[in-house]
DNA sequence: CTTCGGCGATGAAACGTTTCAAGAGGTGGC
DNA sequence: GCCACCTCTTGAAACGTTTCATCGCCGAAG
């Protein structure tokens, strides 16, 4: 910027103007500012710039596994409302891993970012609540959280039970859950819904075949397991805590031989979009992702812009049962 | 910081040696300051470092489409690269908007990040070289480059090749090519393969529903179109850019009523997980994702550590045919 | 002719670190 | 008892901006 100055014959105090307040430098010493600028292709330091006080205008969005498809949709819903507040928004990919999102996190702190969305591993990570205490905003996307942030997240017990009711109502009466680890609020809450689902049904005790991961590779290798289940318990139905699990399921049981819907029933959740392009077009509890994103970021710019006119807020949307083939009306049927 | 080292009693200096030289301080004053550290929660300002000289130990990779897949593949390659060298990597989703790939280019260069891997929307924007020449390294990624980057490519000529080849062997002789924009290198050289095959192979010229977008929705669009057309002219197999607007040409086309690979045949390209999943298992072009990121991570931070000793390096990976039965016997059979 | 106001431009302080030359204090050798 | 050396700590400079009080100048008003 010195260089600038020289350049064009003005003092550093009038470059910095010429960048920030043009309306105060002459037409012509702004034009001459600008053309030195030009020439010496001088990019403004912007750790310079955010010591001196002004912010960092970015936002930074914490995602639990950014191969999943229902992040990346929560995640542009963030977007829409970051670049309508003229903020930058980076993706950070914990990839279910509790160290990355620690160092992410402690990162994003000594950057100085205007705030964190995150969907946590570990909601419990003492940084989180620090990082709220010391001001900089954090709001809990898809989980639920302690008064000291905002939250916005799905009823996922509601989506457990809308799943498992579907299944009773179809006629199951044994059905499997499969998702984990359990440790995963979410995942717990699912399946809390489908246990009141049953209880209320009347069938029998959930099997729960836990996994380590929430993805496709998992998905499958639940397959297995599931087939290799004592024929006499074996379930008659599946609900997977996400699609990606319900996919690799779906695609191992027909790989094995099975039929879906006739031999067992799949329930996903998340309705991403291939969850309707699969090979059996998947049953799925359906949530408002885009929406979910954008009102978290919403929440977030609030708490950004004055954190004194800011109360926080947990918004809780519901889920909705999308019905597809790999439920079948087969069992309605029968029952019917 | 200051804060800090009154309350240890010491001085700014030694404070700053605590943080960056542990092993030059005595173990006494290295634990009492570390107690005022956490009693006051201190958060180094990452700002004020690396305005006294020390680097961002950042890397960003701005995506062409972080709800592809494929992308987030590149990205966990890229991310296990960064990992290693004790960088932390932020996604930039440009969202194939070129407004925001640029608005990200400017951001990363005012935060000196100490790298850049890109899929660009736009390679032609010229900020790409002038970052380059201005010093922050830049790697093209899935996108060939100048003299002034490195790149890291699959050979996007020989999969459009391979795809049309394959149909051709199967006995189609009227193919489709659905993908787009042709501004995008990506398609026109899948095109350009594809057409190689067709001159050689004999068959008609390639028909061409251009699309706006790589997205699943573009897919069903094209879906609509494809059945609009003349059933004199209607092609009996098709080839798309990528596997998103496969499985949506797929659902489509399913949907309306036709067979697949019986009435149509579809190539995707990518092998993206879902591609196996899907209502027709996908026959496609696969690509080693992780190895691309990994790749381009890896003379990224090459060029980062030494722009000295570095030269840039083209790798061209070639990309594998994976044949399921959305392309089948049934045509090889006939022929055969 | 003086004074006032307003516009543009200036220069220095401040932001929060890191680094580095130099100082303080202690230990051991001669 | 003196010097050399070593370990630990200090203080100040430097990094590249932004901001703000101030100043110079010009035209208009009195």
């Amino acid at each position: 910027m010195k260089d600038v100055a020289a350049r064009a014959g003005v003092s550093l105090g009038t470059v910095s103007n010429v960048l920030n307040h043009p309306e105060l430098v002459s037409e012509r010493t702004r034009r001459r500012v600008q053309s030195a600028i030009d020439a010496l292709g001088f990019v403004r330091n912007e750790s310079a710039r955010q010591l001196r006080g002004g912010g960092s205008r970015t936002v930074a969005y914490v995602v639990f596994d950014a191969a999943n498809p229902f992040f990346t949709d929560v995640a542009a819903g963030a977007q829409a409302a970051t670049d309508a507040a003229g903020l930058a928004l980076f993706l950070c990919n914990s990839g279910e891993d509790r160290e990355r999102q620690a160092a992410y996190l402690d990162l994003l702190e000594q950057q100085r970012v205007e705030g964190v969305l995150i969907t946590p591993v570990d909601p419990a990570d003492p940084r989180l609540a620090a990082l709220a205490r010391r001001g900089t905003p954090v709001v809990l996307v898809d989980r639920g959280a302690g008064p000291e942030h905002c939250s916005v997240t799905v009823d996922d017990v509601l989506g457990g039970d809308l799943a498992a009711t579907h299944l009773l109502d179809l006629g199951h009466r044994r059905i499997a859950f499969v998702g984990g680890p359990r440790s995963i609020g979410q995942v717990a809450d699912r399946i809390t819904g489908a246990e009141r689902a049953i209880a209320r049904g009347g069938g029998e005790p959930l099997t729960v075949l836990e996994t380590e991961k929430l993805n496709i590779a998992e998905g499958r290798r639940a397959g297995e397991r599931f087939l290799g289940l004592p024929a006499a318990r074996r379930p008659t139905a599946a609900f997977c805590a996400n699609d990606l699990l319900a996919l690799g399921l779906l695609q191992q049981l027909v790989h094995l031989g099975l039929r879906v819907p006739q031999d067992v029933a799949i329930v996903g959740y998340d309705d991403i979009e291939f969850a309707a392009a699969a090979a059996v077009p998947l049953t799925s509890v359906a949530q408002p992702r885009q929406r979910l994103g954008r009102t978290a970021a919403e929440l977030l710019l609030d708490e950004a812009r004055g954190p004194a006119g800011h109360t926080h807020q947990h918004i809780l949307f519901a889920p909705e049962l999308v019905v597809r083939a790999s439920t079948g009306l087969h069992r309605a049927a029968t029952v019917a």
